[in-house]
DNA sequence: GCCAACGTTGGC
DNA sequence: GCCAACGTTGGC
């Protein structure tokens, strides 16, 4: 059963250009567990997702990716040089784990989050709840399409 | 830079 | 197992 998600990713660190640039990311840095239950039990290869720029001027929905492995063990928790090294997490039990991730297309016209929120079409999108968190998250396939529409993609939700 | 919201931690 | 304190996210 296909789902639909939104995939947040702040642009300094990693932005939709820099997908369209590489074709194929890991999505590691996931740390929280919600997020990460989502990953392990519902996506599924092929999934669509909506690559969201965060703590970006302006925030908002910048591309489309598919989701491209299934999941399997952030390996920067193990490196205790990196920021998101987890000293909790064990090589044999993995607390935290990522999906790679593929281009679909990069939005030919940006979508900000204030657009999604003036939309009516949009209300009741998780994304536009006040202070919400989760940083991988389900999407309507309604509110999926009408995202779709509003950036003009070339992509159609299956 | 502020701060509301909320997930996580840790004392009891 | 409760819940206050703390830390983080992320829009503004």
């Amino acid at each position: 059963m296909a789902s639909y998600w939104l995939m947040k990713s702040e642009p300094g660190v990693y932005s939709i250009d820099d997908l369209v640039r590489d074709g194929r990311t890991t999505w590691e840095g996931v740390r929280n567990y919600q997020a990460r239950n989502f990953m392990r039990d519902v996506m599924t290869i092929g999934d669509l997702a909506l690559f969201y720029h965060s703590s970006a001027e302006p925030p908002g929905v910048a591309g489309i990716c598919r989701v491209a492995s299934k999941a399997y063990p952030d390996p920067t928790q193990f490196d205790k040089k990196h920021p998101w090294h987890d000293p909790e997490s064990k090589k044999d039990d993995p607390r935290w784990l990522l999906v790679d991730v593929e281009i679909v297309e990069k939005l030919p016209t940006f979508v900000a989050l204030e657009q999604l929120r003036s939309d009516r079409a949009l209300a009741g999108m998780l994304v536009l709840r006040r202070a919400q968190r989760l940083s991988v998250m389900p999407v309507e396939k309604k509110h999926f399409e009408r995202v779709l529409a509003l950036g003009g993609a070339k992509t159609r939700a299956r």
